[in-house]
DNA sequence: CAAAAATTGATTGACGTCTATCTTTTCGCC
DNA sequence: GGCGAAAAGATAGACGTCAATCAATTTTTG
């Protein structure tokens, strides 16, 4: 019943050559006749060899050294980010993989650029970065690649920068997710929709309200957007604000936050009382779940940070180790309703969104 | 900067004792006096010991065999269940990890039970199984275990049986999700939910209609819950059922489809044309994946049984290897609309629900 | 105090792969 | 046919742990 896994010998015994010519082929060190190769690679396919990476590492006294470069700030979803990772270091020790979570100033790409040209210097075998848009920044991606490093976009892409892949949702799927939770709401009857941003030019955002607004178009318009708030992700603006819309546009019967700022949001829905508009807002944490679990809000659109870290974890893994592996499942928005919250495991700690 | 990993020769220097005796601590064989022991675990403690998992197993020459019992039959959630399985298997197979998938009728307690017989008796190392409700089932999850083979019980848990865990959704919450959402479509308005079940005494379903049912009355019931379906998860007896209660109620303004048999459903919808119920169904397949891209359906509410088994597989290494993990992050239903549908990666094999 | 038991030490050969070195064979070409 | 280059073979020591054995030491016991 247990026949044992073959081993690279057991290959080597197959094709008709040496262990030495098929250790030449599986990790191409070239210098090998292609009629060898061929037949190695028959062998392989036979036996069903599959390389044993426990004992490949062990020779090779593989550790693995990846870095994850996070915003720093009061945002919460990067605290999240971050806890999770803190959260995932220990088990990755067990696995041989050195993290290291290196915090950045937030939308400052020198600082970014910096950090990134440490980690090259350091010689860690990959790195995952939350995007800045920045020519300098797509500069430093590039050397870092160069130099044999995996790097992955985590969150927010690059544009123009050659990573290995982008690991994160499709902003534009957020944002038409978003406006079919505000069609559903609606029931088929009219509606305004309120959307507040960041800022109109982050175009992480900007990809929301247009897919939100594209989704509510191809509906029929029957829901439309009204003119949109800019928060630029702080509290005490989108309160203000928010607070004179509603006040001056009684036809309101929806809110579509896109961005961050939320902690402003809820307390003006808090001072609402009862009839409130739909509330679709983006990121579970702690204030925008504690609206949820009290009925504040309608629906949370998350990203799942967990996911994504694994899926940015395994996608260094195979890169580091050569290993082909399809491109990773796209991470899809999840949609929170106040009865299928996941549990919280995260320490209540607090700051925007 | 790369100063090695200790050890466990490190440890054993370090706590003036012989690798032997830290050997015999770390792995227990017993044999050792309490105060060596302490002054490893010290040593260990220090440096910061960690096993490297890697070299024990390829020493142990370990391989992993784990077996999942899935029902066979037409059911294309199951189907679902295997082909995920059967697209993991290569990638374990890189980690030493032998899948084997075995088919057992649906809901044949005596075949499953000779299935885990049969199982044990091979020697595996951790099962995967979907449970039956029966205390001969009972009994035999609790003789794999003590033999010392690791069991999780996937999707269905089995009433009584002391497993090492419960992988799957809690069809509550899953109901209690789908009344949510049924709440936010009828945007404060009256209505009647009508729903279908597969059989109204399996515990699953049921459960799933009465947190449904529980959100609703708790909403102040202003939608109600209608006269149920019960379909026996047949497409054809669903379809004509429904087609009747439809048409001499006309105060039906939503379907909860809480199991199976959902193309009989689906044929229903798209007879009716152009005004049609609020539509929420359950797990994410050919059909009703398909139905939502139409606009036939509403909401789909899956268990993401990619995230059920990777946990299990994870749950299944982690007992085999004795390490001590907390238990699994609970699976949380997902809630799939038209805009957020994962991409379909599974090869379009169709069937029943 | 001697004998028995418990504990510790020392050592060794796996496990499957990597890396390096050295030797031997094969091949193409003048 | 002989030369050099290319290809192939042979071999050995690491990597960190496991599992086993046997010897040496300490502690307990009668």
């Amino acid at each position: 019943m247990d026949r044992q896994t073959p081993t690279l010998s057991d290959v080597a015994r197959r094709a008709g050559v040496s262990y030495a010519t098929a250790d030449r082929v599986i990790n191409n060190r070239g210098g090998v006749a292609e009629k060898s190769a061929r037949r190695v690679r028959a062998a392989i396919e036979d036996l069903g060899y599959v390389r044993n990476v426990a004992a490949a590492n062990l020779a090779q006294r593989r550790t693995y050294r990846f870095a994850f470069v996070i915003p720093e700030g009061p945002n919460s979803f990067f605290q999240r980010l971050r806890s999770i990772l803190d959260a995932a270091c220990p088990e990755m020790l067990a696995a041989r993989v050195g993290l290291e979570v290196v915090g950045v100033a937030a939308f400052d790409a020198v600082a970014l650029v910096a950090c990134l040209e440490r980690l090259g210097a350091q010689k860690v075998d990959g790195v995952a970065l939350v995007g800045t848009d920045d020519p300098r920044v797509c500069a430093a991606i590039d050397a870092l690649r160069a130099q044999g490093v995996a790097v992955l976009t985590l969150v927010a892409d690059v544009q123009g920068a050659q990573s290995d892949g982008y690991v994160g949702i499709d902003n534009t799927v957020a944002g038409r997710t978003a406006g079919r939770l505000l069609l559903l709401a609606h029931g088929g009857r009219e509606g305004r929709v309120l959307p507040i941003l960041g800022v109109a030019t982050a175009h992480d955002h900007a990809e929301r309200l247009a897919g939100m607004q594209q989704t509510l178009a191809e509906a029929g318009g029957r829901v439309t957007s009204a003119p949109l708030i800019e928060g630029r992700d702080r509290h005490d603006i989108v309160e203000a604000e928010l607070h004179r819309r509603l006040a001056e546009d009684p036809g309101i019967t929806a809110i579509y936050s896109a961005g961050a700022g939320n902690a402003g949001l809820v307390r003006v829905l808090e001072a609402q009382g009862r009839s409130r508009p739909i509330v679709v807002l983006h990121e579970l944490v702690g204030h925008s779940r504690r609206a949820l679990e009290t009925g504040l809000v309608d629906v949370v659109i998350d990203q799942r940070p967990e996911d994504e870290i694994q899926t940015a974890l395994d996608g260094l893994r195979a890169i580091a180790d050569r290993r082909e592996i399809g491109p990773p499942a796209p991470i899809v928005p999840a949609i929170y309703l106040r009865e299928n919250l996941p549990p919280a495991a995260e320490r209540p700690s607090d700051g925007e969104t």
